[in-house]
DNA sequence: CTTTTTATTGTCCCACTGGTCAATTGTTGA
DNA sequence: TCAACAATTGACCAGTGGGACAATAAAAAG
C-alpha cells in the first residue's frame, strides 16, 4: 500500500515533469507565435515549429486549437497576475496596495509591445469564445478587487467603485496605447499618468466631501 | 473643350454614382462580417454574401483582402471623425469642445459592442499591416489634437499633453471594457468616467499650481 | 448600331489548415 | 526480458480560402 501511493505519488510528479512541461512549452509556444503572427496567422504547425514538435504532439496534448489558445491566454493571465501578487504581499498600507497594482501592471519584462499584441489578439477573440470571455472576466474581477482592498481606506464604497472602473480602463487603454503605436507611451509614463488620476479622483471626492 | 471638361466632370460624378457606391457597400460589408466573424472569420466569400454579391467582385474593387479591410477601417474611422466633428462645430468655449470630443466618442450608435468588437479585431492587425498602422495613428493624432485645442485654455502645455494622453488611453480603454464584458459599462458611465478624470486632473494641476 | 468599357459571375487552381490515424519509438514497471 | 503505455512522428484527408481568369451581361460612347 505504502509503494501503491508512493507510486502514484511519484506518478503524478511524474506527470508534472513530463506531460505538464510539454504543455507548458507548448502554450508558450503559442503565445510567442500569436505575438508575432496574430490569431489570423497562428497555425498549429507554427506553433508546433516554434516549440521545436510536430504539428501531431500539439494535438495531442490539446483537444484543438481553441483549447491550445485558451491555454495560452490562462498563461498570460497567470504571468500578470504573479506579478501583481508579488508586490501586493510587501504592500503594508492601502496606498502601497494601489500601487502595487499598478506597478504590477507595468512591469519591464511585460509592458512590451510583443506581449500586448499578442494579448490584443487574444481580446480580440473574446466575443467569439466563452473560455476566453470567462479568463477576461476572471482576470478583469480580480484586479478589480486587488484595487478595492487599497481603495477602501481612501475613498467611500461608490467613490472606490467608480475609480477601480476608471484605473482599470485607464491601464487596459495605456496597453492599447503601446501596442498601436509602440513607443508613444513609455513605461514610466504609464505608471505616472495611473497614479496621478488616482491621485487627482481621491483629492477631487475629498473636495467633493468637504464641500457637501 | 467645354464638353471635354463637361464629361470629364460627368464622368467624375458617374464614378462616385457607380463604383463608389460599390465600394462603400463593400467596404461596409466587410465591417458587418469583422464585427461577427473577427478577422480570422471574415473571409471574402463572407462580406461577398453580405452585400449581396459575389467573391468575385469584392476583388474586383479591392485589389486583395488587405486592402479591402483597410478601407473598412477607413470608413469606421471616418464616421467616428463626423460624429466629433459635428459636435465640435458647434463647441464655443474650451470646455464645451473637450466636450464635443468626449461626447462623440460616445454617440449612441458608436457606443455598441458589435461595432467594438470590430474596431478591437482591426487594432489587433495593427502590428501586421503598415497600413493600418497610418490610419490608427492619424485617427489617434487627430484626437489628440481635438482635445489640445480645448485644454490649452485651460492648463498649461505640458499638462494638456499629458492630460491628453490620459484622455485618450481612458477612452479606448473604456471601449474595450465594452468590447469585453458589454453591460459593464454605460454610455452615460463612460462619459462621466472621463470628465470627471478631466475635471480631477485640471482641478490637481491647479492647486500644484496654487500651491508652487 | 457598333465599339469599347465596365460590371459581374462562376469556375478553376493551388496552397494551406485543422484534424485523424496508424505506425514507430522510447520509457516504465513487473 | 517483456508487456503495457506514453510520446512522437509523418502521411493523409477533406474542406476552405485567396486569388486569377475567361466568359458574359450591361452600359456608355461615338
Amino acid at each position: 500500500m505504502s509503494t501503491w501511493i508512493r507510486n502514484a505519488w511519484i506518478e503524478a510528479v511524474k506527470l508534472k515533469r513530463l506531460s505538464d512541461i510539454r504543455r507548458k512549452e507548448l502554450r508558450q509556444a503559442a503565445f510567442a507565435v500569436l505575438e508575432r503572427e496574430g490569431i489570423a496567422g497562428a497555425t498549429l504547425e507554427k506553433v508546433a515549429a516554434h516549440a521545436g514538435a510536430s504539428k501531431g504532439i500539439v494535438l495531442h496534448y490539446f483537444r484543438n486549437k481553441q483549447e491550445l489558445f485558451e491555454h495560452a491566454m490562462r498563461e498570460a493571465n497567470a504571468v500578470l497576475r504573479d506579478a501583481v501578487v508579488a508586490r501586493l504581499r510587501q504592500a503594508r498600507t492601502p496606498m502601497e496596495r494601489l500601487d502595487a497594482v499598478i506597478d504590477g501592471n507595468f512591469e519591464e519584462h511585460l509592458f512590451l509591445p510583443p506581449l500586448c499584441h499578442a494579448w490584443l489578439s487574444l481580446c480580440a477573440e473574446v466575443p467569439r469564445d466563452e473560455k476566453l470571455a470567462r479568463i477576461q472576466k476572471v482576470l478583469h474581477a480580480r484586479m478589480r478587487s486587488n484595487l478595492l482592498s487599497g481603495l477602501h481606506g481612501l475613498a467611500s464604497p461608490e467613490d472606490a467603485d467608480d475609480i477601480a472602473l476608471g484605473v482599470t480602463a485607464l491601464i487596459d487603454g495605456l496597453w492599447l496605447r503601446l501596442g498601436l503605436e509602440p513607443g508613444s507611451v513609455s513605461r514610466e509614463q504609464a505608471i505616472r499618468q495611473v497614479k496621478d488620476f488616482v491621485a487627482a479622483r481621491l483629492a477631487m471626492r475629498q473636495h467633493v466631501t468637504a464641500g457637501a
